[in-house]
DNA sequence: TTAATAAATGCGACTTAGTTGCATTTACAT
DNA sequence: ATGTAAATGCAACTAAGTCGCATTTATTAA
């Protein structure tokens, strides 16, 4: 386990104000494992002992990242991934190598003026995307 | 016409090595007098004097892409836009506005030292993506 | 100018990622 | 213990794009 996570999947749905069933605990249990962002795919294969079905994961990830419990991340992959948001760790960025599809974090994020620059031309609620590609040195 | 671009498209075509036919001078004619990128359905609509089938006009698109007349965008939306990639006007980025969908360039790109950490950490062939949002002065 | 050939097209079926309607079941508050 | 809203399963659907294959067209070389 990578990052500090919240210890109960339990109480925090509870927080949010969503219920919790074995499937959604066992979603949250299993993204607190990872440390780099799944796609919904990957995550169903992960939960491959469970039974349930595709409608009700995609209906959860989606409920769970409009609650702020997991970040939905779009690498251009042409699907989306999702890491669970923990407080410690909340914004931040990607690199994902072009052939072994492993992500990193990077520690960097677009500059402050940017934004504000953009606030000038008036611009509200600005939120950006940022991310990398490029070939890794294990692939290299 | 906003920018300038490549005066004829059949030049600009077999400048690439690729055949001149009526679909793909009028899909980069098309493109040519936008000043934001349109997704494929926009084009399909923006042609519809002329006859032609959807996958023959995503398969220009790719082409165009891989050939590097066209940008190939993703903001996030679900699918792609595309844009000419003029020379004069290469790289840059752009804001979306999360009502109206206007698009905008903005004047600014990703820091040279974020790309020279992560040739640092050992990745080649280092790209970016980065794109805002937010609630343009107009909707706002 | 024409014939050869490689590239482009049309058609239809398919794929992938995700959504929706609806009936049923389950979690949780009382 | 029970009522109710939320979550689920199922099946059908959608949007964006892809693919195989037979046909047509643009370009090359004769």
């Amino acid at each position: 386990m990578k990052h500090q996570h919240y210890h109960d999947s339990e109480t925090l749905l509870r927080s949010k104000g969503l219920k919790s069933t074995p499937l959604r605990l066992a979603i949250l249990d299993f993204l607190n494992e990872q440390s780099a962002p799944l796609a919904a795919e990957e995550i169903s294969k992960g939960l491959s002992e469970i039974d349930f079905d595709r409608a009700t994961l995609f209906r959860s990830l989606k409920t769970f990242s409009k609650a702020g419990i997991l970040n939905m991340i779009d690498l251009g992959e042409g699907f989306h991934r999702y890491e669970k948001n923990c407080e410690l760790h909340h914004h931040h960025h990607h690199i994902i190598c072009t052939s072994c599809k492993k992500i990193e974090i990077v520690p960097f994020c677009v500059p402050d003026q940017f934004k504000k620059f953009l606030q000038g031309k008036g611009y509200r609620n600005v939120t950006h995307r940022m991310d990398f590609s490029g070939l890794c040195k294990s692939c290299a």
